[in-house]
This record gives C-alpha cells, structure tokens and sequence, in this order.
DNA sequence: GAGCACTGC
C-alpha cells in the first residue's frame, strides 16, 4: 500500500496587483510573507506586526477615488473585519450613514459582527448590528456598521430600491458566486448609475477579479459623459493582500487513482504512520462514500491495533443531528489523531480547528439544472482549482501543514477549470426572475449579468410564473397575487400555495405545510434504525399523503410542548422543528400584513389538497396503467417516476398525485406526494392543462 | 425498499 507522494510546485500566495487600466497610484506593502506565520493573532498583535497603517491608508484611497474597489484577500488578511472599522473612522459612517457588509452565510454573518464589536469595544446591535432572517440586531439610530446576507440587502430593497441608508456597500465572499451575491451585484450595478457617491467594495478570495472588474467597468460612452473631476473613477481599481495563513505544503500522486474512496483511506493511515501529530480533514463528496470510509478506517484500527489505534475517526454532513456534528469539535483526547471524513460542508461553512493535513478527493456533489425536463440533478463532479486551493488553506489555520491531492499535478495544472460554475448557469431561476421584477427590473433576459444564465432556463422560470398567474402576458407582475408572491420569501410554487389557502379558508395549515416543505427534512437521518424510523412514521401517516402527515407531526410536536425528548423518540429532527415554527411564525406575520385572513379548515384534507395543487398543479402524475413496480408518468412531459420510498405513500401507489419536487438517482423519485382527484386539476389550472397536454382525459 | 453537496429569504 505505498503512496508516491510528489510535492507540488504550486505557490497559492497572493501578490500585489497594478490596475492594468492604469489610474491608480498605490504602493502599499501587504503584510509579510506569512511563512514566518503567526497564527490567530489578537487585534493588538496584528496591529504591532502588521503595516496596518499602510494598508489603511490604501484602502481609503481606493474608496475616495474610485465608485469601485475589488479587494482580493485570503483568508486572514483582515478584508472583513478591519475595511469596515478603517471606513468608520474615515467618517463614511457620520450624518445617519451606514456601511453596509454582506456575507452569503448567517453564521458568518453573526461571528463577523461580534468580533467586529469586540475589537471596538461595543455592544452588538448598537454602534455594530447585524441582520439575518428571523434575527434584527440593529439599532437604526445609532447602528453605524451593519452586517447582514446578502439575501436580506436584496430583500431591503423591495422598500427602498436604491438603498438610500447605505453610503459604502461591502460584498464579501464574492468569489464564491451564489445566487444571491450575482443577483445583488447586478443590482449593485444597476443602483450606482443613479447614486454616483454610492461606493461598492467586492471582496474575493481568488486572483480571477478581473471577470469582477471587467463587469463593473462603464462603458465607453458612459465614461466620456463622467468626467466631471468631482465623481469617483468609474474604472473600479483591484487590490490584493496577503493573509496571515501558515504555507501549506502541496503533495500529488504520480498517478491517478482509480478508487479515490481507498486512496483517501489509504492516504490517512500513510499521514498516521509517517507524519508527526495533528488533526486529518478528509473532503470526500457524500453520505455514502463518507460512511465507507469511515468504516473502512475503524475496521482497520480493530484489525491492526498497532498501525491505526490512534485514529478518531468521525463523519461530518449536514445529515447529521447536532449532538453528532458537535463531535467534531470535541478537543481530541491525548494521544489520539482526529480524523474528519467530510463534505463541502467543511470547505466554508464549517471550520475545524487543530487541522494540519487535509486530504483532497478532487471531488465534490453538485447541483445541476436541466431547463428541458426542469429537473435538478445532483452529480459528483470534479472541483475547481479555486475550491482545491480553499480546501488546502484548511490544513494552515494552526502551523504550517501539508495537502494530499488525490489527482496528479498534471492534472491540476493542465485540466482542472479555475473557477466553478456560478450557481445562476445551473439552478432553476422562478425565484430570481420573480425577485428582480419586484424590483422593477422588466427585461430579464436583457438584465446585466455577471454570468448570463442559460436562456432557456430564463424562458423556463417565465413560463411556469406565467402558468402560476403571477406574471401577465407582458411578464409583468400580477395584481395582486404576483407582488403578494414576491413579498413572500420562498419558493414561488409554495407562496401561490399560500394565497389560495387564504382564499380556500385553510391558512393556518397551509403555512404549517409551507414551513416543513422550505426545510431539507424534518426526519433524522438513521440509516443504522431504519425500521424503527418506518414504525414511528406509521403512527403519523395520513391516507392523503406526506403534506398532511407532516401536520400530524406538527401537533405531536406542539402538543408534546416543542420537547426535545419528544423529538428524539419519534426520530424527528429538534433543529428542523424550530425552524419550522420560525418559518410559520414569520409567514403569519407577513399575511397579516398583507391584510390576508389566518384561518383554520379544521379537518378538511380536500380544501388543503386543492391548495396544494394551486401551486403544485404542474407535478402531477399518473400510475401508469398495467404498471406492477409502482411506475409513474408526469402529465407534462410524460418522464417516468417513481414514488419515494420514504413517502407515506410508496407501496400504496394511488392512481393520481401531486409531488413537491423530483430526485432524480439511479431513478427520477418523487418527494413529498400527496393523492388527488384529477378533476381538481382541471379546476385550479384549465389554461395549463388545455395548453400544454391535449390528450389529457382525466377519468 | 432507497437516499439527501451546501446555502439563503
């Protein structure tokens, strides 16, 4: 079992870099080369090693003179938590002006804005805020530095579209190119036409910033009209800074592998055996391969007592309870390794610290987005040279450390894509399209994009919003289901499934529904127990299908007194539950504001289920006629599916149902079914079926 | 009788 470990030549520093377009005159020196490391310094030791100064005064520079700056950091290199603070202190942040700092995760967002308020000294939510859904921290008297997602800033501008409160908008993570960072910095875009005086900072981990800066240069003409001396430049200007991370030492194989699962077992007990003390990161790409390893590496302790009796060895996925993911961060005993086989999940959202070797598949699960058959597929993928890079900075948060790529450095050189796809060219877009006519923007596929997203995709999302009555003939939004649907944050199947429960007289359930259907899964996941999970879930089941069993739960959940024992015995998710009753919570609130009734149907599962089908309508099938394997065909498009064998209704196959959303695996299954009448298709949606499926008979 | 990378409003 020999490894041939090559170190790379790869040097993943970043350098200073001069805007090509000329314009800017800066010459400060990043902090030092980081090989003399010092980890996780205070504030008060940083200020002492670092040139701060330098690096200050740059950064106020840029943003007096240029609309733009795109600041290329890594990790450590303070972009998040001193740019906000050195703006305040230039006065950016005086007369009722508020700097504002996206991050794409909540978490983040949190932890961002209290180390911010510990380093100032101040109480959080006063001088420093943050916002996140379900969650204000702000004082809008005094909040002068304000935290949020990026999410909620596009949310803000539903009330005031040209987000007059902000004098400096920071957009962090950019890089990573989610949904909602590409929606928010074409609006950003859009916005800085109107308000000159409006500065936009982008912040990114990679070296690709010119993608970010070519997008954010005006266009020629634009530029002869803006010479007015008094304006920013409209070039955006780029700056990179070093970070404080400790080098990390990159190793290939010679060869490619062909089972990276046993390469990456075998890589760990090779780390074991050679290398001296310090936490093991292992990225693979999923549930599956994540417990095989984890079995392979325990079996192998018991066989060989000797060679691996040190091993640790934990899962992590976001599957996993709390109890068990907080195992991760238990400090490891004397004498032992810890080993974390992982997700992505370990990549951004979670950091593990004590970790020295990270081993890398090459691999991750993503999601991909077929516009013709509307169905989301998950996919091992390879990584991209920006997320191998991330991954490797995981072995550097303590001391120097070393990254163990399960590909060859060919491979990395030659063929791995230096960024990944951008989330907008592979998710289904309704919630983007309905988002940005909100907010006024009405020629979609003429919208200024980062990343163009595939137009058919585009044509797609117009046409099921089309379908569901909340954009007219003219794509505009409706009135008033279309700016009712844009005011409700979820998915827009969902909140036109919530307009017609007003109407129907059945809310109070529906936004029950609504909250368990926006979540992953209220269940555990238990693969060791799964027939005591089948038993419990029994005891739930309702006839008509999952959504209605899901308010069985609901009330065993609020009549146990929203226990956490109770939860556990029925092998329910606590964490999914609150979440639930947070979702409800802010659904009520938002109907009520909408001068929309909250009413109960008591038990009347045939009102529900024809509210389901307002937003649903579209995904429904039919058993297939001499079918004996459960067989399905969508009415749309005729793709056959199955019935998911976590469904109350697998095995009972009645002959027509509406599902929530396909997984599509070795089979398209449906999730989330419920059993209908098809004469209530015809009721909620006769423009769709006449339109789309002439032979459509119901009988 | 089988599966769920990860966020977010």
């Amino acid at each position: 079992m020999a490894q041939f470990w090559r170190p790379g030549s790869e040097r993943p520093r970043a350098t200073l870099v001069d805007d090509e377009e000329g314009g800017i005159l800066f010459v400060s020196a990043p902090p030092p080369s980081s090989s003399s490391g010092f980890g996780h310094s205070s504030f008060d030791r940083l200020r002492q090693r670092l040139p701060v100064f330098k690096y200050r005064d740059a950064i106020l520079y840029l943003v007096e003179n240029h609309a733009t700056a795109i600041i290329v950091g890594e990790t450590g290199s303070g972009k998040t938590t001193q740019i906000p603070q050195y703006l305040k202190e230039a006065g950016w942040a005086e007369g009722g002006r508020v700097i504002a700092c996206t991050q794409p995760r909540r978490l983040a967002v949190q932890s961002v804005a209290s180390r911010v308020a510990e380093e100032m000294g101040v109480k959080i939510g006063e001088e420093v805020g943050y916002t996140i859904r379900f969650e204000d921290q702000t004082n809008p008297s005094v909040t002068a530095i304000k935290f949020l997602t990026d999410g909620v800033l596009i949310r803000e501008m539903m009330d005031d579209p040209l987000l007059t409160k902000y004098s400096v908008i920071m957009v962090d993570e950019a890089h990573e190119r989610s949904l909602s960072t590409d929606i928010l910095l074409g609006l950003l875009k859009k916005i800085q036409r109107r308000r000159p005086e409006l500065r936009i900072i982008i912040s990114s981990a990679t070296i690709e910033a010119k993608s970010m800066s070519n997008f954010f240069q005006p266009r020629k003409k634009n530029l002869d009209h803006a010479a007015d001396v008094s304006l920013p430049s409209q070039s955006p200007a780029i700056l990179s800074v070093e970070g404080k991370g400790y080098t990390v030492e990159i190793h290939y194989v010679e060869e490619p592998v062909p089972d990276y699962l046993q390469a990456a077992v075998d890589a760990v007990l090779s780390i074991n055996d050679k290398e001296p003390a310090g936490d093991i990161l292992v990225f693979l790409t999923g549930q599956d391969d994540i417990d095989a390893a984890v079995k392979l590496l325990r079996d192998n302790t018991q066989d060989d007592r000797r060679r691996s009796s040190g091993l640790l060895v934990l899962p992590l996925y976001s599957g996993l309870s709390r109890v068990d993911q907080d195992l991760i961060f238990a400090p490891t005993p004397r004498g032992k390794r810890k080993v974390v086989i992982s997700t992505n999940i370990a990549e951004t959202s979670l950091t593990l610290e004590g970790v020295v070797y990270v081993v890398d598949s090459g691999f991750s699960k993503q999601r991909f987005y077929n516009s013709i058959s509307d169905i989301e597929s998950l996919v091992v993928a390879p990584i991209s040279k920006a997320s191998a890079r991330q991954r490797a900075g995981r072995a550097g948060r303590v001391r120097p450390g070393k990254c163990f790529r399960l590909y060859t450095e060919e491979y990395f050189l030659k063929e791995m894509p230096a960024e990944g796809i951008p989330e907008m060219q592979r998710s289904n877009l309704v919630s983007c399209v309905i988002q940005l006519k909100a907010l006024g923007v009405d020629n979609i596929l003429g919208f200024d994009w980062l990343a163009s997203p595939p137009p058919e995709a585009m044509v797609r999302a117009l046409e099921v919003l089309y379908s569901l009555g909340i954009l007219d003939e003219d794509a505009k939004l409706t009135s008033p289901i279309g700016y009712q649907v844009a005011e409700i944050p979820l998915d827009p199947m969902i909140s036109k499934m919530i307009l017609s429960a007003c109407n129907l007289g059945c809310s109070e359930e529906i936004i029950t529904i609504a909250g368990v259907l926006s979540i992953q899964s209220i269940w555990v996941s238990a693969r060791g127990a799964q027939k005591e999970v089948d038993e419990v879930k029994l005891r739930f089941a309702a006839a008509e299908g999952d959504h209605i069993t899901f308010l069985n739960v609901y009330k065993g959940f609020i009549d146990s007194g929203k226990s956490s024992q109770w939860c556990y015995k029925n092998y329910i998710n606590y964490q999914a539950m609150k979440k639930v009753v947070d979702v409800r919570e802010q659904l009520s609130r938002l109907l009520r504001r909408l001068g929309l009734a909250l009413k109960s149907c008591e038990k009347d599962t045939q009102i529900l289920r024809k509210a389901i089908i307002a937003g649903f309508f579209a995904n429904s099938c039919r058993l297939e006629e001499y079918s004996h394997n459960g067989q399905y065909k969508t009415i749309r498009s005729s793709q056959e599916v199955y019935i998911h064998p976590s469904s109350v209704l697998f095995r009972v196959n009645p002959k027509w149902v509406v599902y929530h959303s396909l997984v599509s695996t070795d089979k398209h299954y449906m999730r989330n079914v419920i059993a209908i009448d098809p004469s209530w298709l015809i009721d909620a949606a006769p423009h769709f079926y006449q339109l789309r499926t002439p032979n459509f008979a119901p009988h």
